[in-house]
DNA sequence: AACCTATCCAACCGCCTTGAT
DNA sequence: CATCAAGGCGGTTGGATAGGT
């Protein structure tokens, strides 16, 4: 392999929106097909971090709510250091995200209860929790399904979810130029590119039915759809039309 | 105002699992 | 069945920033 100069360190906001782009176009599984196509000098592991952790667009930003932080308690009390698990019972949460939660709150918390109260080594740190709050498979916002939030329909997603954490998205207005932006950015281009607004459930191949058996073919002399340079002009009529607005 | 400390969080690393060949 | 590559996951690090002295 051609090892060339691979990007490390913070992503930048033209990085994200070429990712989302891509991630759009592509669905969210084939990793390293995407960091190659994208053109972002990045590995396909930290383009699907950057898109888990960051950009996905069902992701809550912002402080954990009360409910949250119970939870994430006593799921942590129940099955450990499964982050990934856990964060499956927290709709808009990443694991990355309740990792660094637990790591500053909650151990921090553990160590002052352990410090004031005195040592019972047959009590779990989380008995009082368990006592005063019901099961966490009885809450209503649950996930049945073990599958993560963050899969947003690749290739192989078949049937749609429901998204239920658009309303999330409210939040992040107050952040100025953050991850709603560069989505509304995506859905300018794509009515620029006659793309529909359905992409994530329903992948571009429906667009464009050759496109896959073309990719079979060419994935060493990749593909890059030339959409890119719309794409980009549309963000850059956005960016300014929305500091003009004084976002 | 300057320095120090604590906290937050994005990103990386390495190991394990899974699926394709 | 064995091998390999890619994805997934948990642990860790390091920079930025807020708060305290």
């Amino acid at each position: 392999m051609v090892n060339e100069e691979i990007r490390k360190g913070p992503w930048t906001e033209q990085e994200d929106v070429q990712l989302v782009f891509y991630v759009k176009l592509f669905g969210d599984r084939r990793w390293d097909f995407i960091a190659k196509v994208s053109g972002l000098k990045r590995t396909g592991k930290s383009c699907r971090l950057r898109w888990v952790n960051y950009l996905h667009p069902g992701l809550k930003h912002g402080k954990m709510t009360p409910h949250e932080e119970r939870l994430v308690i006593e799921l942590q009390s129940k099955w450990g250091n499964r982050w990934s698990r856990i964060a499956r019972k927290l709709p808009g949460r990443t694991d990355n995200e309740i990792k660094n939660y637990w790591r500053t709150h909650m151990r921090k918390q553990a160590q002052d209860r352990k410090r004031t109260l005195s040592p019972s080594p047959s009590t779990s740190n989380s008995s009082s929790f368990e006592s005063n709050n019901p099961p966490v498979d009885s809450m209503p916002f649950m996930e049945t399904q073990e599958r993560s939030f963050y899969d947003t329909g690749g290739l192989e997603m078949l049937a749609p979810r429901g998204k239920n954490t658009k309303q999330e998205d409210q939040k992040e207005m107050e952040k100025g130029y953050s991850l709603d932006d560069i989505w509304k950015e995506i859905s300018i281009c794509e009515e620029g590119c006659n793309l529909s607004s359905q992409t994530m459930t329903s992948p571009i191949w429906n667009h464009f039915p050759d496109m896959l058996s073309m990719m079979e073919q060419e994935e060493s002399t990749i593909f890059v759809p030339n959409m890119t340079d719309q794409f980009f002009a549309g963000y850059e009529q956005f960016k300014s039309s929305t500091l003009t607005a004084g976002l």
